[in-house]
DNA sequence: GTGAAAGCGCTAACAG
DNA sequence: CTGTTAGCGCTTTCAC
């Protein structure tokens, strides 16, 4: 046999690519045997296999996976799909998705949409003509026809931070209402007497249930008014704004919730500049756990999410559903965490 | 020939994704010529153009790109490698590759090597495995060998910020050595009399360049010793810890210099700690132009390399490599720009 | 200008 | 347990 090996490998020329064929030749074999034991399917005696393997080595054979795709209809890519993979979230959370998805054997397509309805179709579309195995969808914006569509057409999807009730697909979120809740009490126990929201964008759902939770810990105190609520766009710059135009409505406010972090940044720094302390004349509280609430100085604190773990949660479901190991819709709901910093921390009527 | 497409219509399905063969059949053409007109190359008469479009259109027709890609060999997807997706820097960047690539037709795979050589090297095969047209490489690790290897087998490669010599591919990078001059003589001019760095990790060109730039424009002068040198890691808490440890040689410097902006971000979180004021006691300059500087306050002085240009001239010349309308190697330079902002406006010796 | 036909490299029945 | 064979949907010579 050795000659007739060297033979083939002389044959195949060795520079080219070897297929399949070429394996199979080498290990005398068809190639239907050299499938079996590349994927591990069907039955293939111990003695045969070796030889396939040897072969395989011997030529450095590596599976064409455009082929693999065009023949088996699996590709094992998956599409994420999410706003803005610059804003720090979304790239905490890209991250995530990528060593899992990578850890499994997918690779992973980066998609951003800015949140515009136009692209996510686009994107959606696109990923649907390369033939990618899930989607993974962050955004709101996503409308039931394209959910449903996908659905009908059976191509796993995951989404995160959707709205609640609406169960015809797979969701992972935060337990936002909670969140908020435990925020608002954290500020009411530290001694804050009038307490402020910053809400984010209501298309965003997560935006909307942050709110709600506002308001449902707040409505029965004595000092709240709705206009203890102004409106952010879940921009740093959007923080600043808003704290600016509420601090001129509601100059003694000892304590504002964000509806995100970035916006807790935002107001963060508006405060400084007006040389409001934090957190001696206003504790801030933040939403989101995402690393740059640790950069400020003080540190704010901030209703965190898991965001690796929900990013790994996420892809994990979702490959699954594509292996067909999953087959109920069960939303995730992932609890929150307060974590307390400087932002809160030390506020004068603290000892009570 | 109505009743002909209907019947068409009627055998395709129309629920299965119609395929080149169905377009074919009802514009009564062969495959060869649908794939002309789809490809648009090779001459087509105007009414049978007409009549394939029409049937496209009829059929729903998407060009399946999983087989295009294996019979052309070209797949219109690229690799974006990277150190972390969720350091901002190379999200930034990543935005920017990614907007490019889409607008030109391409989809970009997402892959994080923590600038581990071994990661690298195994996305590096992942991705030829999958066929991708080109690769843009951003990191430092990558070795020589691993670029012959690429060069040889013809797959388009970009890379970011690699060292300035091996122009054996097509390199992307600021110009680094000039900026580090830059940060140093604005220093100077608002008065600074004692200079410290904190570089990079020496293994990341860019962070050799830097340093080098800021000891060239340094070593001039009296005050200068190689003790106002010390080591950071690129990261925000490498910054703070850097700046405790310069401190404590040498607490009268008036002025810092950081390798990266993330390192500034961590030093100015230091010195306010310290209760040292900035730009009062200590001025401070980071280099990159990522957004974060602008959420401090004081906002951070830099030097800002155009991030989301440096994005898409790289993804554009690998497109054009891809598309062969590119054949030089030469290495593109690209300018940075000091900007002044906070950090370092003010300083008690400007008014000179 | 257009069509026929031979693949691209692999999977998946279906025989044996 | 293994081989044969028919595609997956498209590109691309090479004739006509």
């Amino acid at each position: 046999m050795k000659i007739a090996d060297l033979a083939v490998l002389r044959e195949t020329g060795e520079c080219s690519m070897a297929t399949i064929r070429d394996v199979a030749k080498l290990a005398n074999v068809s190639i239907a045997t050299v499938s079996r034991v590349i994927n591990q399917n069907g039955y293939v005696n111990g003695e045969t296999k070796k030889k396939v393997n040897n072969a395989i080595e011997l030529l450095k054979y590596k599976p064409n996976s455009i082929a693999k795709g065009l023949a088996s209809g699996k590709t094992k890519t998956m599409a994420l799909i999410l706003p803005d993979i610059s804003n720090p979230f979304f790239s905490e959370l890209a991250r995530a998705v990528e060593d899992s998805a990578s850890s499994q054997g997918y690779t992973v397509f980066l998609c951003n949409t800015d949140s515009d309805t136009n692209k996510e179709k686009d994107y959606i579309r696109k990923m649907k003509d390369r033939f990618v195995d899930g989607i993974l969808f962050a955004g709101h914006t996503l409308q039931e026809p394209e959910i449903k569509t996908l659905e009908e057409e059976k191509i796993p999807l995951v989404v995160l931070d959707r709205a609640p009730g609406e169960d015809i697909c797979l969701v992972v979120r935060s337990n936002n209402r909670e969140g908020a809740k435990l925020a608002v009490r954290h500020l009411l126990e530290i001694g804050c007497n009038k307490i402020a929201h910053i809400y984010g964008p209501q298309e965003v759902a997560t935006a909307r249930e942050r709110l709600l939770g506002f308001e449902e810990a707040v409505k029965e105190f004595s000092w709240y008014t709705p206009s203890l609520l102004e409106q952010g766009d879940f921009t740093i710059k959007g923080g600043m704004d808003a704290v600016g135009l509420l601090l001129k409505r509601h100059p003694d406010v000892d304590g504002i919730f964000t509806g995100n972090d970035l916006m807790a940044l935002g107001a963060l720094k508006k405060l400084k500049q007006l040389k409001i302390k934090v957190p001696d004349q206003i504790s801030l509280i933040g939403f989101d756990g995402i690393e740059l609430t640790e950069i400020t100085e003080p540190e704010i604190t901030t209703i965190a999410q898991p965001i690796y773990q929900i990013g790994s949660l996420a892809t994990s479901l979702l490959i699954k559903k594509i292996e067909g190991s999953l087959l109920l819709h069960k939303s995730h709901e992932i609890d929150v965490e307060l974590v307390v910093r400087g932002s809160t921390k030390g506020n004068s009527k603290v000892i009570s």
